[in-house]
DNA sequence: TTGAAAGCGTTACCAC
DNA sequence: GTGGTAACGCTTTCAA
């Protein structure tokens, strides 16, 4: 048995079969019709049905130079990284995108301090990379270098870092206005005192949000008194504990939560604490899809376009790799504030 | 310029700048210590570094025929496919076991009727693969064959099928017997009717539970009634619609929802038409993994151990893949009761 | 310890 | 319309 292991069925297979040459299968393989009789072409495809052909994705990549595959990382310190929201559906939005241009997504998660090991990034095996980066401002940029090093198209999304590189593009949406935006949805209450809270793990967006928050919050004149409480995790109960504890010793007029799981745990901690939502104390969320829907009071909360910054990360990187240049590269998606009734 | 497109770096280019044949620089590469002198090594790894040069996943393959990745397709309706939260701590798992073993996971989701068009499943380009399927039985069943015939080892997710194929494996939760835990927790009320609400496509799971839930009543002497009803999709406001159009006409003694999702729904149309769950009415969900917490009230539920299963599948594959036989060919998880206060 | 050559399955190119 | 040949980058095998 030469055979190797997989007993994949070759081009040659066929053409045996088929009484045929290997190039005529290979012009019927990839629908060049016109360049193969009616007649040939049947008896092809017959050989092809009957020996259950698959084409080989190495040989064809190898041959061609191009794997019609991309790549994207994640980094963060769940395991289970693909259940944030957000995630999935900017993941989702990638890969249907692909799906539909006959590519592949490759796809991989990565502690942040194990980034650099990612099989995705070590072999080169896909025509561009995407990533997304967590941890501390430090070690995103070096995270990045490191990307942009590595020499395929790359996109890059939820960062605010500069690159003058021709083939990267950076794809996020507008968190500093979303948390601007809540900014000015709380001043229409009579607050004096705000906390911001957020998981201990840095994210760019939780960054931003931070910033758009605090900086329309500074230009107001009413000196609101804004404090950041970090949870330990994004964990359920982890938030609930550090907001329960918080809330014992004092009970600003607003928490603003970095994202909508970690307001839905707020919510909890202040109903422990006896405090109706939006009276004594309002809440808000970010990135609301659906959590928002099931708590109560529904979440005030701002919406993001994930699914769309995904497939349109998609459309960028087919355009690229077919020849054209970033038509952009730097694309920032607009968020919308959505008023639910927890402030 | 002889370079194709991709300017990629190749052994030989090492090679030449390190003044040593290509074998050399693949045993370093390798990590083949043994067969390199130190000095040598040294040399080699200084051009790499400097050439930062990338093995070529395509050519390794071919040379090889294996690929050291795994692709999985997920059936499904909704282009965000990723986003339910059973389905994205199942590939979390997976694709979290194969990295650790340096195999890379390509993911692909597809509308039912689509499924066969796959291009992880026209193109042979992966070791191994996973499926999720949706839609009618019948179509579910022919899906199954196609992929049994496809030829790599196979794992199916949440399918009940029998396969006597060597290289097929099936990996589900035990859904019947959360149904009938459901079921058991219910009759300790005073209860005399239930919906059984679920979306209109079909799902394996879904059928499965429905099937533990009746099976448990039928059994049991009071003659509860039990009537199922179809939301158009899973979406919160079709579902909400849905029910709260059903509950004008008639409130069963408890809902139970095919999902924790479609639960929330259920709980905001309850409470719509004025009903206080549990009191007027039980509600009840199904794979509880964080939904469960953030409604009021809290739901009782079913846990799943989706991210288990996906990591569990992975280990399967790596030994299947490592030259044993699947060890188990139809593996069940167990599921658990989670009483919150719904029901 | 290092090197040369063959071959994995496919496609571009050029003859027939 | 069809077929032969070379080459893509790598690793196995065997020779030096």
């Amino acid at each position: 048995m030469k055979r190797s292991r997989s007993n994949s069925v070759t081009l040659a297979d066929v053409s045996r079969d088929a009484g045929v040459s290997v190039m005529t299968v290979s012009n019927v393989v990839r629908g060049r019709a016109d360049l193969v009789k009616l007649e040939t072409r049947r008896r092809v495809e017959e050989s092809i049905a009957k020996l259950n052909y698959r084409p080989n994705l190495s040989a064809r990549s190898l041959r061609l130079s191009q794997n019609r595959s991309v790549g994207i990382v994640i980094a963060d310190t769940d395991p289970a990284y693909l259940t944030d929201p957000f995630i999935s559906r900017l993941v989702s939005g990638l890969s249907n995108y692909l799906s539909g241009r006959d590519y592949t997504l490759d796809i991989q998660g990565v502690a942040p301090e194990r980034f650099e090991n990612a099989t995705i990034l070590r072999k080169a095996g896909n025509d561009a990379l995407c990533a997304i980066l967590c941890g501390p401002r430090q070690l995103r940029k070096a995270h990045f270098e490191y990307l942009q090093k590595l020499g395929p198209p790359l996109i890059v999304f939820q960062e605010v870092f500069q690159s003058r590189a021709e083939h990267v593009a950076l794809v996020h949406q507008d968190d500093q206005a979303g948390g601007a935006a809540l900014a000015r949805h709380l001043l229409k209450r009579k607050i004096r005192s705000i906390v911001f809270v957020r998981p201990m793990l840095d994210w760019c967006a939780v960054e931003q949000r931070e910033k758009g928050l605090r900086s329309v919050l500074a230009k107001d004149g009413r000196q609101v008194e804004v404090k950041t409480l970090l949870a330990p995790t994004e964990g359920f109960d982890d938030v609930q504990r550090t907001v329960a504890e918080y809330l014992g010793s004092r009970v600003p007029d607003a928490i603003v939560s970095a994202t909508d799981s970690l307001a839905g745990a707020v919510l909890s901690a202040c109903e422990s604490r006896g405090l109706s939502v939006p009276k004594d104390i309002a809440v808000t969320g970010f990135n609301g899809f659906d959590v928002w829907r099931y708590t109560r009071p529904s979440l005030t909360t701002v919406m993001s376009p994930a699914y769309e910054m995904g497939s349109f990360a998609g459309e960028l990187l087919m355009q690229r790799l077919h020849g054209d240049p970033f038509s952009k590269h730097n694309t920032i998606f607009p968020v919308s504030l959505h008023e639910g009734e927890s402030a």
